[in-house]
RNA sequence: GCCCGUGUGGCGGAACUGGCAGACGCGCAGGACUUAAAAUCCUGUUGUGGUGACACAGUACCGGUUCGAUCCCGGUCACGGGCACCA
C-alpha cells in the first residue's frame, strides 16, 4: 500500500466525525474513564508542539481505554479569557472577543488535523456568557460563605501589565504574563481565603495518586509550620508584642527582638520611641530596595535599635532591646520575632554586627564561629535543662507557656490568600455591588450572567482602574437589598478563575439550570487521570483543588479531590537544546510537521522522542525515522498472507501485546513504540505474516497512528471502526520462552552464554555450563568455591 | 542555604528495581539498486589493542556492601526544577 497520509488522514477524521465515534455516553453500563488534559489558552501563535506532546499521552490512553471497553470522556475546550488577547486588542485596535474567536478556530483546526479523539460535542470556552455565568455563580457561593474578603495590604503589582497579581502569579518576583519585575504596593484588593483550605489541600494529597515531585512542590508552597505564639511585654506600658516561633524552647537564649519596619505597633508608639527620626529614615531606605534586593542580594544585616521601647522576656523577666530590620517580613507570622543568636544564623549575624549578647541554650557546635542549629541537650534554661532533644523541650515549654498564659501553640503557612481582582477588561466581571447603606452585596443569582459590557477602549486607566469603571451604564445600578443607588465592582477575575472548575462543566456542558447535573457529576467525577504541565502545580492545580474542596463542602460535588491521578510531560526543547521561543527562532509548528510527514508521524514522534517526563530536544531527522517506520507499516499488507499464524512469531507477538498494553499505562510510550518497531523488524525478517497477526499489530499501533491503522483495518476487509474494536489480549503462557539464553559468568564476568530450558534445574544447568569451552578455559587449574544459579537469569562460578 | 530530580555511545534514549550494559531510533561508515543523485534495502557501529576468534577498560567521580552494582549504602562534583533572611 502506498502511504498517502494526506488522503488517509482527512478521510478518517471525517469518518470519525460523522459517526460521532468519540462522543461520551452519559448513561452507560460500561466502566467510565474520565481522561483530562489541560485545555489551552488560545494564543495568537497557535499550537506549539509542546501542546501536541501534552495531549498525545492522554489521547493514547483514551484510545486504548475505548478499545478496552470503557465509556471514555476525553473533552477539550478553551481557557479564553486573559491578558494576552486584551493586550493584542489594544495594540491592533480590535476586540478581544473577535481575536479569541479567531484563535479558537485556529486551535481547533490544528487539533483536528492531528486527529485527537476529543469529544467535540462538549467543547467549552470560558469567555462565553453561558460558561462564565457559572464561574460567577461559584464566586457568589464563596462570597456567601465568607471566603471572599477585601483588605488593604501590600500586594504584588506588575507595572507593565498594570495589574495586581496573586502570590502564585508572581513567583520568583516576576510577573507570570510578561516576566517583568513585580513591585510591592499598598492596595485595597479582593481576596479568596485559600488559606482556610490549607490543611484540606495538604491532607487531600494523601488520597490522590500524584507523582511525589508534584506533592512535594504543593507541600512546600503551602509551607505549613507548627510553632508557638509568645507574648512579650513592653517595659513600662501595658502592651504586648506577639511573636511566632518554631523553637519556643530557646526562649532563655533570647537576647533581643526584631520587628518588621512596617510593623503597625511602631506608629502607635511613635511618641515613646525617642529616635523616631532614625526609624523613619530606615523605613524610607527599605522602601527604595526592590523585592529582589531585599530577599536575594543584600543578605547583609541592617537595622535600627529602638530607643525608649524595650521588651521583657516572659520566662526570665530580663529586659531586652528591640530592633527594626528588614530581614523580618511583615507578611509572615506576626511581623516580629524573638531573636536567638546562638541558634539562628540570621540572628547570629545581626547580633555580631550590632554587638548584642549571645547566650547558648543548646549544647553543641562552636558558638564563637556560627550559630548552632542542630539538636542537643538544653543548657542555661532553668527547667528545660533536663531535656536532650527539641521534641521534648518544645513540648515542655509549650505546656509552661499555656499554663502561665504567656503564649500558645500556633500554625503558620507560607501560602497567602489569593488576590483575586484584576484591573482589566477581558475577564469575568466580579458580581458584587457596593451599596453606601448595605455595604458589599452580591448580584442576585437570577441576574447571572453579569455580562461583560461592550467598551470602546480597553486601556486600563492610569489611576489603576479597570476599563469597566468608565462605563456609567455598567457601574451605576440599584442595590438588590435596599433598592437604593449603588455601584458595581468594576474589576474582573484573574486568568485562573475559569479553569478552576472547567472539568466539572465537561460532564454537562449545555446545562442552563446548574453548572452541571448532580447525577452526571456523580457518574463522571472524579477525573480519573489528568495530565498537564509542571508549571501549573502551584497555580491552576492548587486553585482548582481549592474550589473543588469548597464545592464539596457546600454539597455540590461528590468528592473533595477533583483528580484521582495526575501526570506531567517534559518540555520539548528546540533542536539547539534551548527552550523553544519565538525570539530564538527554534519553534516548531505542528502543522508544518503534519503537512510534511503526516499527523500519525507527528503523534508517534512526540511520544517516541524519549522519556515522557523528561525534556528532550526536537530532532528533524528522528521525525523522518518515525515516518520511515509508518511507511514500513503501510507496506505490511503486502507480506500478509491468508495462512495460519506463524508459530515462530507467536511468542514475539504475545510479548509485544503485553509490553504495549503495560507500557501505555505507565506512560512509557517510547518503549511501547520501540517494541512495535522491533516486531515489524521480525515480521520483515520472517517475510510473511498472517492476516490475524497484522490485525493485532495495527490495533496495538492504532492509539499512536490511528489514521493509518484504520486504513489498513479497512483494507483487510474489516467492518466498523478500528478505534472502537476490541484491544488484543495476550496469553501469559505464550509470553514465556521455552528455552532461554543465559549468561555464564566466572567470578562475575560473562564468559559464555548457554541455551537452557526455562525451568532447567541446577543439576542439569551446571554441567552444561561447565562444558562450554569458553568457561572451561577459566575454570581449569582453579578451585571452584561457589556455584550460583538463578534460574532464568544468570549462572556464576566463583573460583580461586 | 533547603527540598526534589537527573548524570549511560557521536545524539535521543533502553535495561523485568541486584543478574549477558547500550533495546529501539537518529547519525555515521561500507555495500546493493541507479548513468547519477534522492528514496529504498542489506551489513557494521561503546572505546583501546589485534588480520583474527579474542583480551582489557567502560554507566559523572571516589570509596563500600555483594558471587555479581547503571540499580543498594557513604562521600564528592556537575546540570535541571522548586522554595528561600519564612523566624
Amino acid at each position: 500500500m502506498r502511504y498517502n497520509y494526506k488522503k488517509i488522514e482527512q478521510k478518517w477524521q471525517q469518518k470519525w466525525d460523522e459517526a460521532k465515534v468519540f462522543e461520551a455516553d452519559d448513561h452507560s453500563d460500561k466502566p467510565k474513564f474520565y481522561g483530562l488534559v489541560e485545555f489551552p489558552y488560545p494564543s495568537g501563535a497557535g499550537m506549539h508542539v509542546g501542546h501536541i506532546k501534552a495531549y498525545s499521552s492522554m489521547e493514547v490512553i483514551a484510545r486504548k481505554r475505548r478499545m478496552q471497553g470503557y465509556n471514555v470522556l476525553f473533552p477539550i475546550g478553551f481557557d479564553s479569557f486573559g491578558l494576552p488577547a486584551e493586550n493584542y486588542a489594544i495594540k491592533t485596535n480590535t476586540h478581544p472577543h473577535d481575536i479569541t474567536v479567531k484563535n479558537v478556530e485556529k486551535f481547533k483546526d490544528q487539533m483536528k488535523a492531528v486527529g485527537f479523539s476529543f469529544d467535540w460535542s462538549r467543547e467549552i470556552s470560558t469567555s462565553l456568557p453561558d460558561y462564565y455565568k457559572w464561574t460567577q455563580w461559584i464566586f457568589l457561593k464563596l462570597f456567601e460563605k465568607g471566603l471572599v474578603f477585601r483588605a488593604k495590604t501590600l500586594v504584588n503589582y506588575c507595572p507593565h501589565c498594570k495589574v495586581v497579581l496573586s502570590n502564585e502569579d508572581s513567583q520568583g518576583g516576576k510577573c507570570d504574563i510578561c516576566k517583568s519585575d513585580v513591585v510591592q504596593l499598598p492596595k485595597d484588593v479582593w481576596y479568596l481565603k485559600i488559606t482556610e483550605y490549607a490543611d484540606k489541600l495538604l491532607d487531600g494529597l494523601d488520597e490522590v495518586d500524584y507523582p511525589e515531585s508534584i506533592k512535594q512542590q504543593e507541600v512546600s508552597w503551602i509551607g505549613k509550620s507548627t510553632g508557638a505564639f509568645v507574648d512579650f511585654s513592653i517595659a513600662g506600658i501595658d502592651e504586648k508584642l506577639t511573636i511566632y516561633t518554631t523553637r519556643c524552647d530557646t526562649l532563655y537564649g533570647v537576647t533581643f527582638m526584631v520587628m518588621a519596619p512596617e510593623h503597625p505597633l511602631l506608629d502607635q508608639y511613635k511618641d515613646r520611641i525617642t529616635n523616631w527620626d532614625a526609624v523613619e529614615q530606615y523605613r524610607a531606605d527599605c522602601a527604595k530596595k526592590t523585592e529582589f534586593e531585599r530577599t536575594q542580594l543584600v543578605k547583609d544585616k541592617t537595622g535600627v535599635k529602638l530607643e525608649g521601647f524595650v521588651a521583657v522576656n516572659p520566662v526570665n523577666s530580663k529586659e531586652i532591646p528591640i530592633f527594626i530590620a528588614d530581614y523580618v517580613m511583615m507578611g509572615y507570622g506576626t511581623g516580629a520575632i524573638m531573636a536567638v543568636p546562638a541558634h539562628d544564623q540570621r540572628d547570629y549575624e545581626f547580633a555580631k554586627k550590632f554587638g548584642v549578647d549571645i547566650i547558648q541554650v543548646i549544647e553543641g557546635g562552636d558558638i564563637s564561629e556560627a550559630a548552632y542549629t542542630g539538636d542537643g541537650r538544653m543548657i542555661n534554661s532553668d527547667f528545660l535543662n533536663a531535656y536532650d532533644n527539641k521534641k521534648d523541650s518544645i513540648a515542655a515549654m509549650l505546656e509552661h507557656l499555656e499554663k502561665e498564659k504567656l503564649g500558645h501553640k500556633g500554625i503558620q503557612y507560607k501560602m497567602k490568600d489569593w488576590a483575586f481582582n484584576r484591573q482589566r477588561y477581558w475577564g469575568e466581571p466580579i458580581p458584587l455591588i457596593h451599596c453606601p447603606k448595605c455595604g458589599t452585596v452580591g448580584v442576585p443569582y437570577e441576574e447571572l450572567p453579569l455580562r461583560l459590557p461592550e467598551v470602546e477602549n480597553f486601556e486600563p486607566g492610569t489611576d489603576g482602574q479597570s476599563p469597566l469603571a468608565k462605563i456609567d451604564s455598567f457601574v451605576n445600578c440599584t442595590c438588590p437589598k435596599c433598592g437604593g443607588a449603588a455601584k458595581r465592582e468594576t474589576d474582573t477575575m484573574p486568568q485562573w478563575a475559569g479553569s478552576s472548575w472547567y472539568f466539572l462543566r465537561f460532564v454537562d456542558p449545555h446545562n442552563d439550570k446548574a453548572f452541571a447535573d448532580p447525577e452526571k457529576i456523580k457518574y463522571w467525577m472524579p477525573v480519573d487521570w489528568y495530565n498537564g504541565g509542571m508549571e501549573h502545580v502551584t497555580r491552576h492545580l492548587l486553585y482548582s483543588r481549592f474550589w473543588h474542596h469548597f464545592l464539596y463542602d457546600i454539597g455540590e460535588v461528590n468528592t473533595p479531590e477533583p483528580y484521582a491521578k495526575r501526570s506531567y510531560q517534559g518540555l520539548i526543547l528546540g533542536s539547539d537544546g534551548e527552550k523553544m521561543s519565538k525570539s530564538k527562532g527554534n519553534v516548531v509548528d505542528p502543522l508544518d510537521i503534519v503537512e510534511e510527514y503526516g499527523a500519525d508521524t507527528l503523534r508517534t514522534y512526540v511520544l517516541f522522542m524519549g522519556d515522557y517526563q523528561a525534556a528532550a530536544p526536537w530532532n528533524d531527522d528522528a521525525v523522518k525515522g518515525c515516518k520511515r517506520f509508518l511507511e514500513r507499516v503501510a507496506s505490511l499488507p503486502e507480506i500478509s498472507t491468508l495462512s495460519e499464524e506463524d508459530p515462530s512469531l507467536e511468542s514475539k507477538l504475545h510479548k509485544t501485546i503485553k509490553k504495549v498494553t503495560e507500557d501505555i499505562e505507565s506512560m512509557k510510550f517510547n518503549t511501547a513504540i520501540a517494541a512495535l518497531m522491533t516486531l515489524i523488524n521480525d515480521f520483515t525478517k520472517a517475510g510473511a505474516i498472517s492476516r490475524d497477526d497484522l490485525l493485532i499489530y495495527i490495533k496495538l499501533l492504532s492509539p499512536f497512528a490511528p489514521h493509518l491503522c484504520e486504513e489498513i483495518h479497512e483494507l483487510l476487509g474489516e467492518t466498523g471502526f478500528l478505534a472502537i474494536s476490541a484491544w488484543p489480549d495476550y496469553d501469559e503462557a505464550k509470553t514465556k520462552d521455552a528455552t532461554i539464553e543465559i549468561g555464564v559468568q566466572v567470578n562475575g564476568k560473562v564468559r559464555a552464554t548457554v541455551s537452557l530450558p526455562a525451568d532447567c534445574a541446577k543439576e542439569e544447568a551446571l554441567p552444561l555450563a561447565k562444558s562450554e569451552p569458553a568457561v572451561q578455559k577459566y575454570l581449569e587449574g582453579k578451585t571452584l568455591v561457589k556455584e550460583i544459579y538463578v534460574p532464568g537469569k544468570i549462572l556464576n562460578f566463583v573460583v580461586k
